[in-house]
DNA sequence: AAGTGCTTCAACCGCCATACT
DNA sequence: CAGTATGGCGGTTGAAGCACT
């Protein structure tokens, strides 16, 4: 794979991010594999890669994630499940990485909580909302091939395999929200989506983003929605 | 002030999809 | 078509910092 013998691990030094931005500015992103030689770095690729993606990029927001870009990411989680690099593609300058440390954070919190509920009052959380009804499309979206908008009819074996209808499924869910499937691997886009997009999109594109019966009312919290 | 436990988050790992040869 | 290389993702881990006793 890397080949990497004997590559550094571990925290990043300032003179290795010093390195590496230099790469990055100089050659731009991409061309990974090359990166570690190009910085004079020993590093592997995905090293370089993720510590571009997660820390150096210019594009990340630091700080503590707001209101509503919590609220994104628990209506976008119940819509997407883990699928970090989807719902970080919402939340501009937010990472799939900062995403999901957020949410396991709180994941964590929440799990406390409905342990001790259930220590408490016997069953009840078993029939809480999340485990109850909503099952989050799964599938995971890659890149896309190039036949991908004419060919998917008649010689497509999602039709028959249901593990293929449901990544054809995720696909159209990344095409319909602005991922463009005809230039390339999936990529966040540069803007951001709100709810409304989602909710028409909904509408519109029927049976794409629903698996199971998936309405708005599924979107909508009338409490905090870390509790519970 | 020191020790301990907890939380956060950067980074690694393994896997998979696509592109390329 | 098969094999290989590359990019990308989600899950997990572990070090560092913080809070509490």
């Amino acid at each position: 794979m890397d080949g990497s013998v004997g590559v550094r691990k571990g925290a990043w030094s300032k003179e290795e991010d010093a390195l590496l931005e230099k790469c990055i500015v100089k050659f731009g992103e991409g061309n990974w594999h090359l990166v570690p030689e190009r910085a004079g770095l020993n590093r592997c690729r995905k090293s370089c890669r993720l510590r571009w993606l997660n820390y150096l990029s210019p594009n990340i927001k630091r700080g503590e994630f707001g209101q509503d870009e919590i609220d994104l990411i628990v209506r976008l989680h119940k819509l997407l499940g883990n699928r970090w690099s989807l719902i970080a593609g919402r939340l501009p300058g937010r990472t799939a990485n900062d995403v999901k440390n957020y949410w396991n954070t709180h994941q964590k919190k929440k799990k406390e909580k409905n342990e001790k509920a259930v220590d408490q009052s016997g069953r009840e959380s078993e029939e809480t909302s999340e485990s109850r009804s909503i099952k989050p499309i799964k599938p995971k979206p890659r890149a896309l091939s190039v036949n991908w908008p004419t060919g998917t009819s008649s010689n497509s074996p999602g039709n028959q395999n249901p593990v293929k209808e449901r990544e054809t499924r995720a696909v159209l869910l990344g095409r319909a929200f602005g991922e463009d499937g005809s230039s390339g691997p999936v990529r966040p886009p540069s803007t951001s989506y709100t709810l409304d997009d989602l909710f028409q999109l909904e509408t519109n594109e029927d049976g794409i983003l629903v698996e199971g019966n998936f309405g708005t009312s599924d979107l909508l919290f009338d409490e905090d929605p870390w509790m519970n």
